[in-house]
DNA sequence: CTGGCTAAGTTGTCTGACAAATACTATCCG
DNA sequence: CGGATAGTATTTGTCAGACAACTTAGCCAG
């Protein structure tokens, strides 16, 4: 049994935001000082440092050089694009029910530009999984994704599954492979044909099309996503972190 | 002439990205030790720490105990949403030179709703700035800004700056408000005539619609504004943070 | 050739001290 | 009596050196 499996400064870390959490210390309230806080913590004032630096850069507390350690007023965004992952996630936080409908699937040699992104060579299969989404019923969301083939190699009769769930969930508890994280780049476009009819709308009408990449934690391609959003099915929302870092 | 004016740890940090940017150091590449790195830096290790500490928050190294500091082969998204602030910025970061047309600003009573967003009663005046952002010169988007107008009140002449510069400088250089954070959400819209005609752009073009508040560090709301991009003026990303923090 | 063990190297933590910036207090002057 | 001012206490930032915990690579025995 290693109760030291994890550095002390994370145990510290996970300890404040939690107290913070649970309403012990709330937003603009001043920290004791670091002697003070590193004694009743049971550390050194060095660890304590870490991970107050670390809180800092999260954006949970704020330091003021001679005043203090502050809890910062922090902004808790729902639904936000670069925190909750996957069309399921996004749907549920919406409070409504995920489903899928005309969902299919197929192998296929990669294209150039998908081999290029997954990091494969021209040719080399990938499974392509197809689905419409559901909120509540009503289709929101087409998407296609593509994985590599060799991932399913032993366990091809996972491709069913992803059908059903969310493909994160398949992932990492039946492949053990964690999305570590994900770029995703989106822009506005019109519905064709092929997307309408599948969607149930009129050609022309507007979507955000999202297209996605997403990572293990060593960098490695794992899924490339094509999705197509109804206009309204989601209000999208980011939080972004202010310039405090640009001045020399 | 006050070199310290900042925390010798931030410059650090810049001083390491920088190098990393540079090329000086590579994706993968591991870098010296810690004490050689502090004394090559001239800081003292626990200094340097505190830089590596931030830039591992950030994503741009990890750090293994027992073996050493890796520069992550890691995300390094141009132009992301959640990091890049303002027009401006989203211009100058894809290479093109920022401009301004059909500036315009006048003061009003807020609105209902934009008394909400901003705290106001409503009926109170805000500062309308109207903008149409150019990159080389061609227009890209349409902005309208509104911000309570007792900000002003001891430099009204400041609305003037406005219209030339991005109006983040302008807080934070002439009225000492720095933006701390922002809530932006999107989604696809059709050009009105209004629109259609500020931008030179045919009625129903497609264009993405940002809608945005920001807010100081002691969470007031300072800003809130509305933008009209042109559908393929830039491409946003979103660095999106997998599922990977939820394990005991 | 394989397996385990040792030793060197690296990050994590501790201690104690001083420097720099800020907040507070008491003092002095108008 | 009020306000500006200097001094003091408090707090974060930095430094130095040491040891502990962990990883890796190489060596040695089987």
């Amino acid at each position: 049994m290693k109760a030291r499996a994890r550095p002390r400064s994370v145990s510290v870390r996970d300890e404040l935001t939690d107290r913070i959490d649970r309403g012990l210390l709330t937003a603009g309230t001043r920290l004791p000082s670091e002697p003070a806080l590193a004694t009743e913590l049971g550390v050194s004032r060095a660890t304590l440092r870490e991970a107050l630096r670390t809180l800092e850069g999260e954006g949970v507390v704020r330091r003021m050089w001679g005043s203090g350690t502050y809890v910062a007023h922090g902004p808790r965004v729902a639904n936000s694009i670069d925190m909750n992952f996957g069309v399921t996630d996004a749907i549920r936080s919406a409070g409504m029910q995920a489903g899928t409908e005309q969902g299919r699937y197929w192998f296929e040699p990669a294209s150039a530009g998908e081999a290029a992104q997954l990091n494969l060579e021209p040719g080399q299969d990938v499974l392509v999984v197809e689905r419409v989404r559901t909120a509540d019923g009503k289709p929101v969301v087409l998407s296609r994704d593509m994985l590599p083939a060799r991932l399913l190699a032993e366990r091809p009769e996972l491709a069913d599954q992803m059908l059903q769930r969310s493909m994160y969930e398949v992932l990492e508890r039946d492949l053990g492979v964690v999305i570590h994280h994900g770029i995703a780049s989106f822009r506005p476009v019109r519905a064709d044909l092929t997307v309408a009819r599948r969607l149930g709308i009129p050609r022309g009408e507007l979507l955000l099309a999202i297209w996605q990449v997403d990572y293990a934690e060593d960098d490695v391609a794992i899924v490339s996503s094509h999705e197509y959003h109804l206009a309204d099915a989601f209000e999208f929302t980011v939080l972004r972190r202010g310039p405090g870092r640009r001045l020399e």
